[in-house]
DNA sequence: TAAATTTGACCTGC
DNA sequence: GCAGGTCAAATTTA
């Protein structure tokens, strides 16, 4: 196995995984009566994991790598295009016979993404996605109500990056984005970081939109905390034996809401739960309230397992049910599954 | 002052 | 010929 094949491996795995963390967010949102928007912004991720896995098999099949890794630094791109609503036959892929390698500009491997502008990715969304970007033109297109703007890497001449990147703001939608990526990034070595941030009116849009979420978010998070800390009841079946060997993986961190002298006491823990000590909330998602994250650690063997607590109101009770999923550990093989944990407390 | 964005002109493909 | 894509000079920003 070439150290090709295993990058190419590695990201389908990555991709699998999401879109498998995704579905269960998503099973745990539909469960707990989450807003719309939420539970559409899980459906986009897993349907965005399924795109890019397809899209990793699909170049795999041809004898290509992927995008990501392309073959030659500038060299002229396989005439590939991911448009999912036109190229992508019953099968997922597309006919052997397409795939005739052009130099023609349009020939250059495409993909589609839609970015709605959220609370889950804020700013992360269309304008952060791991690359530098520069703007060199902006459209009026016609029937559109938006202009699209183009972007090439920031790096096209340093390290002849080709890749190439549309914007366009939805008219039905506003807080969603289309993303169009043309042409495969060579400038893995030049993080985003190291770039001054971009200055692109979709930036600025895209603040103001965040902005105005961000006091909402603040009192539903608010809200949340209260009414966990009223009436937490935590159930740990199967905690010792839910395990995987995935690497551990929690949301994005917040710089939101944190609470660090509130503590919920063991006795409020369900019989069947191992003893967890106090429970220190200092972190509580304010985009998704109704999912809020925990480690719980093992300090004697200086491991932890990642826990996912969820709260679903239920009608026929004034206290909501708080159901506890083992989702990864970090350090498996050093986990001791027969001594207690020693602390639950909210990620910070 | 260097780097990024804007915007009108030009190029390309259908 | 038209619409979309790119170039490059002018302008703006940090």
């Amino acid at each position: 196995m070439d150290s090709a094949y295993n990058g190419e491996y590695k990201a389908l795995l990555n991709e699998l995984i999401q879109g498998m963390e995704c579905a269960k967010q998503l099973r745990v949102h539909l469960n707990s009566a989450a807003s719309s928007e939420t539970q559409y912004f899980f459906l986009q991720r897993i349907l965005s994991s399924y795109e890019k896995a397809l899209l990793i098999l699909k170049w795999r099949l041809v004898g290509q790598s992927h995008p990501v890794a392309p073959p030659l630094p500038g060299a002229p791109e396989p005439s590939i295009s991911l448009d999912r609503s036109l190229d992508i036959n019953n099968n997922g892929f597309k006919e052997q016979q397409d795939y005739n390698v052009s130099k023609k500009r349009k020939a250059m491997p495409t993909w589609t993404e839609q970015v709605r502008v959220g609370a889950e990715n804020g700013l992360e969304g269309p304008t952060e996605d791991g690359y530098s970007w520069r703007k060199y033109g902006q459209k009026d297109i016609l029937g559109a109500k938006y202009p699209r703007s183009y972007y090439r890497c920031t790096f096209r001449l340093m390290h002849n990056c080709w890749a190439t990147k549309q914007v366009q703001r939805s008219d039905d939608d506003p807080t969603v984005f289309d993303i169009t990526y043309k042409g495969a990034h060579t400038c893995t070595l030049a993080p985003t970081t190291s770039v001054p941030p971009l200055r692109s009116p979709e930036k600025q849009e895209l603040k103001q939109i965040h902005h105005q979420n961000e006091n909402f978010q603040a009192m539903q998070s608010n809200q949340m905390l209260m009414n966990l800390r009223a009436s937490l009841r935590v159930n740990t079946d199967g905690l010792d034996t839910k395990e995987t060997a995935f690497p551990f993986s929690f949301p994005p961190t917040f710089s939101g809401l944190t609470d660090e002298n509130q503590h919920f006491q063991s006795s409020q823990v369900d019989d069947n739960a191992v003893a967890l000590g106090t429970y220190s909330p200092s972190f509580v998602s304010p985009t998704t309230p109704e999912s809020n994250y925990f480690s719980a650690s093992q300090q004697h063997t200086n491991a932890f397992k990642g826990v996912h607590i969820s709260s679903a109101n239920t009608s026929s009770t004034n206290s909501p049910i708080v159901g506890l999923d083992l989702d990864y550990s970090l350090h498996p093989a050093t986990l001791d599954p027969n001594f207690p944990f020693d602390t639950l407390e909210f990620l910070t």
